[in-house]
Formats: structure tokens, sequence, C-alpha cells
RNA sequence: GGGCGUUUAGCUCAGUUGGUAGAGCGUCUCCCUUACAAGGAGAGGGUCAUAAGUUCGAGUCUUAUAACGCCCACCA
């Protein structure tokens, strides 16, 4: 990069600019590929792959920004990383958009057919399929774009055949007339997981059914009076006295005239409604398991629009007429021809469709499933024998609760845009095979039918490398993968499916981790969805704030429990504040660095600050990597924060300025600021990528690593442990913190500097000396004077700081009665915590149970209480004198 | 009907082997001190939802209660 005049840097962070160049700069240098061939250990993820159509939401940068910070540690960490980027097809989602399209110019996707509509569909797939991982650039995020992949690619597609044929030939996939969720809207049926239930005030008809050749009635309580004309029994309970004599007569269905059985079934609930319920197979899964006890034909009287059918069973007026129309007309007739007993209103669960929130219409049809139990086994097994573990664990129990109770997952949906089942069916005899090609397309003609989305989806870890071809670079170097990022709403969607299938597929379960983070909600712990109008452009943040400001605010809201994150624009204030106070930090170093490129610290120069610094960002670097590895990401923003802004701006950096005045520690101390910039952009950069990266590349450099993002990261290390001058520091900052606020209690001017005479301890008193330029730069101090004598605070303020004394004689400034307010009041605080830890101590059991440790440590705070209070007490009698 | 989560400073939230509570924002005071006003310095602010229990010691562990939220479950 080319040498810029430091002066020149602007005073605030130009995020935008930097960012661009600096992505830039690493995809040019092809810095984010991986090599299978390489001898370093793996890392890799599989991103969730987003939905093709989709656009960059909060939850798409929270769950990219985690792995980015993940792939970038390991990738500073020495490990050959690879994080796959890609694209899911997202069948229904997909399709939904398209035809939304067409219906905006009057076409239908039955007038297109569905050759041409899936050409249209792959066309605005096409279009759109890489805007959404441009958006990611915007986040940094350091995926591999040559390995781009899209779930209905062709790797993908020989992958899906595969699996499905393999299922298929071991019997653990079938097909078969079951009752399924059923949207109308998508005409397509969908799976469990992707039927949401919605508790909606409804109603219960009371209906009475009269017996056949015989006075009186059955009363039948419904929430759906318009699949009446499906019913093909009434069922009450066995031991039900009230109906026992009705079991076994006819009855006659009203309005429609047909004949059917009173029959008892243990399925009912006496209590409810009339304990009688009307038993219609065709449009309720319970009343489809009744009915095939009881021997039933089904009667289907609801059409796959959501439409009553035109058949002999329906009266010809309600034929074709919308459902919800139907039960409108139907309850009207009921009232009218006496049937309707009663309305009450009734609370119900209703099912709706994920994708378009339609209530679903229970239907017999016939659809392909894969059988879920023996794929389950190992998939608990998995998770219960620790190949796979979740972040957080509670998570775990979650999985493991819905693979136990796991059901067969139907698979076929009946739209265009998808896997088409590989099953092919013989024009002449009807006979079907599955395959994966087809063998003679004069003879046999495939089955119309697509996959769900999700299926394609869950053989993503192992498709993306190459599978069904397992001697393929990528799936020997990366497969398994390491960890897997998303949020917990896709666990039974997607984890679940990922698991059973690369166990089953690849013998080894696809990843090792699943790191599960919360959802980002807004401002008031709502859901962000487009129709509430309440979401975030990430964009539009990045645009104001910059990405790394973004990053770092989210990446600090993520916490280790994983709680949903909650969200405002203004939030984002915090990492930006925070990436200008990195700017500005290191402008300052840079400003005085004069070409120091090395960070050959001379040990036998470092001052005490030094040592302090080393020492504390030593201990940092141990718990970030701690934190990363334990996935405690929010801590590691955390204690970065905390350590840049508290101790390396707001001490050192200050400290520095004094050093720096001192030829003889001159060059050292450039070389400590130097070096711990280094080390600290090196610890922010998983996090803040940009900043980081353009402010090491305006750092002279002697070294071959061309860029921050592939320079070691920082580690533990036993040279830099320096805890006795940790310690000693924290004088420096009690001294000056005492100062500064006497100073401000009396409010005197920051223009005049004062004196001080130091009453100092025998141990205290060479460490006074060793700072001294530090408090009298820092508290604004003119002379230190050193005393052994008696304390003679007339007419002085004074501060305790640790075991010595410190005096500030300004008696024309000094409001004596305040100042000993002051000092009692620091005395009550002393005494209250020398009677409490008195208080422990005088407990023989603490003495006996704590720990040895923290007994001396509560003794010699309280010998320091009783010392600094002796103190006080001398200094508030002085001034009382 | 089960399961899970949350309840800590005015606001938003941290706080994992139990050792006596922290941050950001906001508030009050002072300061444009030659990196930074998106800044610096100082201050104030909490019986950690309630009750009981275990313990020398509980925000942290146990039990119960309340409120809010989420997930799962076939009650017509």
């Amino acid at each position: 990069m080319q040498t810029i005049n430091i002066e020149d840097l602007p005073t605030v962070y130009n995020a935008k600019e930097t960012e661009e160049n600096i992505y830039k700069f690493w995809e040019d240098n092809g810095f984010f590929k991986a090599d299978a061939k390489s001898s370093k250990k793996p890392y890799s993820i599989v991103i969730p792959p987003p939905n093709v159509t989709g656009v960059l939401h909060m939850g798409h940068a929270l769950d990219e920004t985690l792995q980015d910070i993940l792939v970038r540690y390991h990738r500073m960490s020495g490990y050959e990383t690879l994080w796959v980027p890609g694209t899911d097809h997202a069948g229904i989602a997909t399709q939904n958009v398209v035809e939304k399209k067409l219906r905006e110019k009057g076409v239908s996707r039955y007038d297109l057919g569905r050759e041409k509509f899936l050409e249209e569909t792959w066309n605005w797939a096409n279009a759109h399929k890489s805007r959404i991982l441009d958006q990611c650039k915007r986040l940094g995020a350091s995926f591999d774009r040559s390995r781009e992949r899209f779930t209905f690619d062709k790797g993908c597609s020989e992958a899906v055949k595969e699996v499905f044929v393999r299922l298929y030939e071991k019997g653990l996939i079938y097909k078969g007339k079951y009752i399924v969720n059923w949207c109308p809207r998508c005409r397509s049926a969908i799976s469990d997981v992707e039927t949401e239930y919605a508790t909606e005030q409804g109603h219960l008809w009371e209906i009475s059914y009269p017996l056949k050749n015989e006075p009186g009635a059955i009363i039948v309580a419904t929430t759906r009076p318009e699949t009446i004309f499906g019913d093909v029994a009434i069922a009450v309970h066995p031991d039900d006295h009230k109906y026992s004599e009705l079991v076994g007569k006819t009855v006659i269905v009203p309005l429609s005239g047909r004949e059917i059985p009173i029959i008892a079934d243990e399925y009912v609930d006496r209590n409810f409604g009339t304990g009688a319920v009307k038993i219609t197979p065709a449009h309720d899964p319970n009343d489809y398991e009744v009915g095939k006890r009881h021997n039933l034909k089904p009667i289907w009287v609801i059409d796959e629009e959501g439409k009553m059918i035109a058949c002999g069973e329906v009266p010809q007026k309600y034929h074709k007429m919308d459902r919800y129309e139907a039960r409108k007309s139907i309850v009207g007739d009921l009232q009218y021809q006496n049937f309707l007993l009663r309305i009450k209103d009734h609370e119900h669960n209703v099912g709706k469709c994920q994708r378009c929130n339609t209530t679903i219409e229970p239907l017999l049809s016939e659809q392909w499933f894969v059988k879920m139990e023996p794929l389950a086994k190992e998939a608990i097994a998995a998770v219960k024998d620790g190949r796979i573990k979740f972040i957080p664990e509670r998570w775990e129990k979650n999985y493991l609760g819905w693979m136990e109770n796991i059901r067969d997952w139907c698979i076929s949906r009946q739209l265009w845009w998808g896997h088409q089942i590989p099953a092919y069916h013989n024009k002449k005899t009807g006979e079907m095979i599955v395959a994966k090609e087809n063998p003679d397309p004069a003879v046999w003609e495939q089955e119309t039918d697509v996959l769900d989305t999700w299926f394609s989806s869950g053989l993503w870890p192992f498709s993306t490398m190459g599978w069904p071809n397992t001697d393929s670079d990528d799936f020997k170097k990366f497969y398994p993968t390491t960890t897997l990022v998303t949020g917990f709403d896709i666990i039974f969607f997607w984890v679940a499916r990922m698991i059973t299938m690369g166990l089953e597929f690849t013998g080894k379960a696809p990843f090792s981790t699943v790191y599960i983070h919360g959802l980002i909600r807004d401002e008031k712990g709502q859901k962000m969805s487009k129709s509430k109008g309440n979401t975030i452009d990430p964009v539009e943040i990045i645009d104001k704030y910059g990405c790394d400001a973004l990053r770092f605010t989210m990446t600090s809201l993520c916490t280790y429990g994983g709680q949903d994150i909650k969200i405002s624009d203004e939030r984002f204030e915090y990492g930006r504040n925070f990436a200008n106070k990195i700017w500005n930090a290191s402008r300052f170093v840079l400003m005085n660095l004069d070409g120091v490129d090395n960070n050959d610290i001379d040990y036998s120069k470092l001052t005490i600050a030094d040592k302090w610094i080393l020492n504390k960002l030593n201990n940092v670097a141990k718990e970030v990597n701690d934190d990363i590895k334990n996935y405690r990401i929010g801590e590691t923003a955390h204690v970065l924060y905390d350590f840049f802004w508290n101790s390396y701006c707001d001490w050192y950096v200050e400290i520095a300025k004094i050093q720096l005045q001192d030829s003889d520690i001159k060059l050292n101390t450039q070389r400590v600021l130097r070096y711990v910039l280094d080390m600290s952009l090196r610890l922010l950069h998983p996090i803040m990528p940009h900043i980081t990266e353009k402010v090491w590349q305006l750092i002279p450099q002697h070294t071959d690593i061309k860029a921050i993002m592939l320079a070691p990261f920082p580690v533990f290390s036993s040279d830099l442990v320096f805890s006795k001058e940790a310690e000693e520091m924290e004088l420096v900052f009690e001294t000056i913190s005492s100062l500064r606020n006497v100073r401000q209690s009396f409010n005197i001017p920051m223009s005049l500097n004062f004196d001080i005479e130091i009453h100092a301890s025998e141990a205290e008193k060479p460490i006074f000396k060793e700072i001294e330029s530090y408090v009298k730069r820092m508290a604004k101090v003119e002379n230190i004077t050193y005393s052994d004598g008696d304390v003679s605070t007339k007419k002085s303020a004074s501060a305790v700081v640790s075991a010595s004394k410190i005096i500030i004689p300004l008696e024309n400034l000094i409001d004596f009665d305040k100042e000993i307010e002051r000092q009692e009041k620091k005395l009550t605080k002393l005494e209250n915590e020398r009677k409490s830890l008195e208080g422990r101590m005088n407990n023989a059991k603490f003495v006996e149970n704590a720990p040895q440790e923290l007994v001396e440590q509560t003794k010699s705070r309280i010998s320091e209480l009783v010392l600094q209070e002796s103190n006080i007490k001398d200094l508030i009698s002085s001034l009382k004198a």
C-alpha cells in the first residue's frame, strides 16, 4: 500500500471508503480461498444458505458476522479455513415470488405451463442469486466465492437423486395416502414443521342429526360445519352411558340425507362439547384414524383449492363454493331447517402455512414420505454421546425431544420449482420405478411432484463438498465441517435434517458444534417483519455507521445464553464510537512512531507502565482465545472494548506521552505502543476486520505478512507476565483518581497546577518515586515532596491512597467543612466494609470452611482498611484542630 | 397439557466451578488539556421479581409463587 502522510488522516474515521477498498484488497489477493491440499489442520463452515430471492436482513447480518468471526479467528490461528457460501432455491418461497410477478401481468403459472414457468423462475433465480451474497460482502464476509453453491445446482441435484434413490432402496422412502397439511393457496402439501399454529376465536356449532326411522336425534358439536357432507359416522365414547343406547343406530346427515352409523371409539372425549363427534376422515387427521379403525370410506368434500367439491355427496348449491363461504351458507341452511341448536364461542388452534399464512386444510392425499424413526436413532445417539454439541446446551434437549418423537417427513410438494422426484411411471402399465435417470422417456414419465426444499438443504454440508464423490479434495479435507452457526428457529427444519442425512450417508456427523444464537428483534422485542414495518436494513446501518460498527455492536449484544437481541438504529453508535476511538488512538501512535517498524522491545528498559500494559494485553489475549473457543463472543467484544479504551487509550497512551519525552526510553516506548496496538488490532480483527486491516496497513511494517487477516492471532505468553508491576500500577490509578477527585470537588481549575506532599509508607515510597512523572502530568501536579513527619492537614485537602497519605495544601481554595464531610463519608464507607469483613472473620465456620486463600485475603484487606481508617482519622482530627 | 427462557441502576442488558454487583446509553458537575467533543475528567444511581430452603457465605444452587415471552402437543 502507498505511503500516506499521517497528518492527512481525517480525525473522523471514514468507514465507507475504508471498507470498500479493504474488501477489494482481500478479494483481489485471493485471501479467502481455501486450499484443499494444505497440510494445515482444517476448519470449515458452510453458510446457512439464504433464500435465493432473499434480501439481506439483520438475522443474516448476525449469522454471517458470527461465522466470519470464527472463520477469521481460525484462519489467523493457523488453520486451513474454508467458509462455503451459497444460496437455497427455497421452493415455495421462490415460486410464490415468481407467481406474484406473473400475476401482476395477469398470467398464472398454469397459463405458462411447467416448462415455461421453470424457465421464468430460473431466470429470476439467476438474476438474484448473487444479490444476497454480494450484500454479504458489505458485511466483510470472508467466504470463498470460488466455491459458491446453490441447492438446485447440478452437484446438489446429483446428491439429491443419489440420496433419494438410496433411501428408497433401503425402504426409508415410501409413497402413500395420508392426511397431510395442505395449503390451498400454495396448492401443495407441506410438512408438519412448516405448519404453524395460531389461536383463533371461532365457534362451536351444535348440530342435530336425526335418528333414522325413530324419533330423537344425536347432537354433535363441531368447529367445521362445512365438512358435514364428508361425515361418515358419529362417534361417542364406548363408556358414555348417555349414548350407549344409540351406538349402532343410524342417523341422517342434515342437508344431505345420507345415512351414517353411530359408532363407539375411545378417541372421543366425553367432556368436550356434547360428547358426540362427527367423523370426517378425508379432512381431519384424527377422524382419519377413527375411520380406518372402523373401516369407513373417506368422502372428499373440499378440493385442493379449499373449495367445496362438485361431487355427488355435496348438494349442488354448494359446488365450487369457497370453504368459508360454504360454512356461512351451510350454517344458515342448518338454522333455517332447525338442525342448528346452539352456537358457542370457542377458541382453538388453527394451522397456518408458514410461507403464506393461509389456513391449512388437512387433506387426505397421496404423498411421499421419509421414514424418520430409523434415521433418528443415530441422530439421537450422535448428540447424546457428544459427537455433536449444541451451544448453548439447552437446545440439545429441544432437539432430542423432537427427534425422540419424530414423525415421518412429508417430502413431496405439488410445486414446479424444485428437485423433481426421481420416480418414473410407465405410461402404459402404470408401473413405478425409482432411479437417478429416466431409463427411456418414450416409455416412462417422471413423477410431477418436487421435493421439499429442506430435503436438499439437509445435504448441504456434504453436497457442497463434492459428495457423492467421496474422493474429491474438498470432501476429504473439509468434511465433516467444524461448526454450524444458525438461529434456533431452524433447528427442526434444517439442523436436525442435516444431522440425520449426514450420519446416514457419510457415516459422520456433518459438524461437531452447533452454535445457536438468538433472534434479532426490534427495540420493543417484537420479531422484525416486513408486514409490521419494523425492519432495520443492515445495508442502511452499514452506510450510516459502518460495517465494523454493525458487527461490533451486534457481537457485543450476543450473550452466552443465546438470548434474543433487541436492537434499534441508535445502538450502533456504540460500535461506531469504538471504531472512531480505535482510529484516533491509532493516529496518535502513527504520528509518534517515527517510522519504527518492528516490535523489538528491549525488556531491560521497560517501565512499570510498560510492564503493566504488556501484562494486561497478555491476559486479554488469553481470555479472548478462551472466549472464542467457548463461543463467548459477546464477552470477547467486551473484553477488547474495555482493554483498548479503558486501559490502552485512557492510561497507557497518556503515560506514553510522558515517556516519549524521555530520550532514554523513547524508542522503547514507541515499540511498546506499536506492539500493543498491533496485537490489539489482531485481537479485534475477527470482529472488526476493516478498520483493523486499514490501520495495520498504515503501520510501518517490517514483515512478510501481507495482511492482518493472515497475521498470527495473539496468544498468551509466559514471557509477558509482570504481576508485581501490574499490582503497583494500581497506585498510579488510585493516586491520580484521588487527586482528580479533589480537584473536581473544590472546583480547582485545570489551569492551576498544585503541589502535593506524600506521606508514603515504607514499601510504597520507591513506587511513588518511580511514578512521579505520571502523577505530575496526569493530575496536574507541580511539585511533589515527601514527608515522614506528622501529618498536618490544616488548610489542606488530602487523600488516603493505599497505605499512604497525600496532602494537597490549597488553603484558599478549600471549603474545610466540605473537606471534613468528604473524608468522613469515605471513612464510613471503609468502616462498613471492614465491619462486614470482620463479621466474617469472627465466624469460626468461615475461617474453617472458606478457602485458605480467601481467609488470608480477607485478613490482609482488614489490616489495610484499619490502616486507611486510621490515616483518615488523622487527617480529620488535624483538619478539625 | 408438557418443556424452555426472562425478571439485576431511569433505559437496554452483562454477570458458568457460590466469596458480597458491572457496562453502554441517559442524568449531574467541570473541561475544545497538541489522537479523538463519535472526546476527556469527576459524581450520583441497585434490599439483583417474591417467599422459603441449602451454605460460614446466594444475583449465582434447590423448591414454590407471580408476571411476561417462546416452543411443542390430535381435543371435535
